[in-house]
DNA sequence: CGTTGGTTTGACTTCGATCAACCAGTGTGG
DNA sequence: CCACACTGGTTGATCGAAGTCAAACCAACG
């Protein structure tokens, strides 16, 4: 249990930073303090610590406080994939439901803090406060629609457009925590996104090559900057854009 | 509205075929009972036929009796990309949950019949039934878990590898629902499963005459007939079978 | 410092996309 | 009844995007 420690009993989740990005969204205060009840106290991960690893028996959902996790699944024959970032506000484990052990590894990308919320409790409680069953059902439908957006990206999109889809989402995310959506730092490896967007490293640093080359973004190392969101967004649309030069002459 | 249209009102969950693959898996008699009570008439769509687009508002979860679905969505640059493939006891609409509107279309693959389910009364019910309500969590996180293990295809397995993951999915559903698991009957085109597995369709051609030509499965149009599953299996599994030969000399 | 983990770039190979031709059913209208 | 168009499936030839292998680079850090 190394890099896992409980911390003190401050968990309110009206008072939460992301209180408009998780479970307690749109909650009146009086909900949102019974949903803080059943959240004793929060966990501090540090990096490259796990929070859980696949096959474990499922007990509880994990909020992300903050900090930034990746979740991977792998199969018998030792693929490996990673399937989601998770910032803060979203859900970590929702993919243990089913089955009641956790289908995949969940790593801190940095020293992170997350809600721990046992499930047989939260279940129990939104059998009282419809809202916050309604909340949890949009977030786990929510992350199908993110799955089959993901779906559509691996099936469709060349690697240049799957990593101008990578960055306007986490721009996007970034926004909704009110961070600037132009101007983020990476908080994982070329690797990483490899995985996630069914590449190899190599093929993330020559499309983050190309998009560099055409001004459209300024990367060095994990900092990251969009210069031209407009022709970030067209490569995604499919216009064949003249301005863009696949090879500097 | 054409190929849509509702049949007489004999639609009992503790008598359907696929109850046990339901939503009503597990439920006391009397909850499945009161399942059905919110489920007046049952719907038929033609082959063909769209049960929902994508945009539409959303109001009911649909349970498919029986036949066949496959959903799709597509981005604004018109790609597309197929999501799943209902079968009897799986439920379409989930992804709509999160917006109030279908994310996907769903078109039947042959004639097939469904069970509307009213989502706002879903919930309803679900907050005075716990097994319902657990039910229809457990069913949420399992499409999760689905799309995760089908990002992994994506992401990490060729084409033949693709294909031999594809038919023992198919094998294993078929085998659930009473059927033979090494003899059944595809629904779908060449095209469409080309789409769900990132793939285009002269490749799933090619992927059939791979497996056909080591006798691994015979395929002839639709019909499938697994002859080798452990070899079936190897395949995925990643092992170098040399009994495998690449190319017929 | 030297080691290490992560990133970048180059050269070459390969798998699947693309384009094209062709075939087998199947339904349609003359 | 046949001619035909049409849809879906198969196979071949060619090409290109991404994988693989290799080398070098860089920053962080003990």
């Amino acid at each position: 249990m190394a890099g896992r420690m409980p911390i003190k009993p401050d968990t309110s989740c009206s008072s939460c930073r992301v209180r408009e990005l998780c479970l307690s969204v749109g909650l009146k205060p009086a909900d949102a303090a019974r949903l803080s009840e059943i959240i004793p106290q929060r966990l501090k991960i540090k990096k490259n610590a796990a929070l859980f690893h696949a096959g474990e028996p499922f007990r509880s959902l994990y909020a992300v406080r903050h900090g930034c996790f990746k979740t991977t699944i792998s199969s018998e024959a030792g693929r490996g994939q990673l399937t989601g970032f998770q910032m803060p506000g979203e859900l970590l484990g929702i993919d243990a439901i089913s089955r009641n052990r956790y289908a995949c590894d969940a790593v801190a990308l940095e020293d992170s803090e997350v809600c721990p919320i046992h499930f047989a409790q939260l279940e129990r409680l939104s059998r009282e406060l419809p809202s916050l069953q309604h909340n949890l059902n949009r977030t786990l439908s929510q992350e199908v629609v993110r799955d089959h957006e993901m779906l559509l990206s691996l099936g469709n999109l060349n690697a240049e457009e799957r990593l101008a889809a990578f960055f306007l989402d986490l721009s996007r995310r970034m926004e909704c925590r009110g961070y600037s959506p132009n101007a983020f730092v990476l908080r994982m490896t070329r690797e990483d996104i490899g995985s996630y967007l069914g590449l190899r490293l190599e093929t993330i640093c020559r499309a983050i090559a190309f998009l560099r080359s055409n001004d459209i973004v300024k990367v060095s190392g994990r900092a990251v900057e969009i210069l031209d969101p407009p022709r970030l967004k067209a490569l995604l649309a499919g216009k064949t854009d003249d301005h863009i030069a696949r090879r500097a002459i």
